[in-house]
DNA sequence: CCCTGATTCGC
DNA sequence: GCGAATCAGG
């Protein structure tokens, strides 16, 4: 599918009545969004009301200075690599679970927490083991973990571990 | 993760 | 010139 003159005149409507590029790639079909930004910018009518930050030159390559470094893991496109990575967030802190405590899911009994603790199948696979209390499966740490809103992913995915 | 536009560059 | 890939940001 061209750029024919009726597409070029639709998208320059479209586009000057505030649609989005994929909103406009839908109504032109067969055309994805990235089609539209591109003839956008090539017939020169971009910035549209456009935010500023969106609107400042990216580098073409990664700064290999500064604060931002660590190049761990290169993207290369085509024969030319750029990649830079910021700095990897910091472990997040693990709750210890005493390993004596720690039970096998044979040991657990009703009043042993029954919380999962590593990968299932692996070899330092547990369970909690901690004291239970008011008919509740889990310790109490365990039961706030399981019982909280569940909005809050990276929250539960860090209890599990731990 | 959904979306937005901006930019680069192989085709 | 075209637009996928990739970027930065909301």
């Amino acid at each position: 599918m061209g750029w024919t003159d009726e597409r070029v005149e639709l998208l320059k409507k479209l586009w000057s009545d505030g649609l989005s590029a994929s909103q406009i790639a839908a109504e032109l079909g067969g055309i994805t969004r990235n089609a539209v930004i591109g003839k956008v910018h090539r017939l020169g009518l971009s910035g549209r009301a456009k935010s500023p930050s969106s609107a400042a030159p990216r580098p073409r390559k990664a700064r290999s200075s500064g604060h931002m470094l660590r190049v761990s893991r290169p993207a290369v496109r085509g024969n030319t690599a750029l990649a830079y990575e910021y700095e990897p967030e910091p472990e997040p802190e693990l709750i210890e679970i005493p390993t004596e405590q720690r039970k096998t899911l044979l040991q657990l009994n009703e009043h042993t927490c029954r919380w999962p603790v590593g990968d299932p199948g692996a070899s330092d696979f547990f369970f909690c083991g901690g004291d239970t209390s008011n008919e509740q499966p889990y310790c109490s740490f365990h039961c706030r973990v399981a019982y909280q809103p569940a909005n809050d992913r990276r929250r539960e995915k860090r209890a599990f571990r731990g």
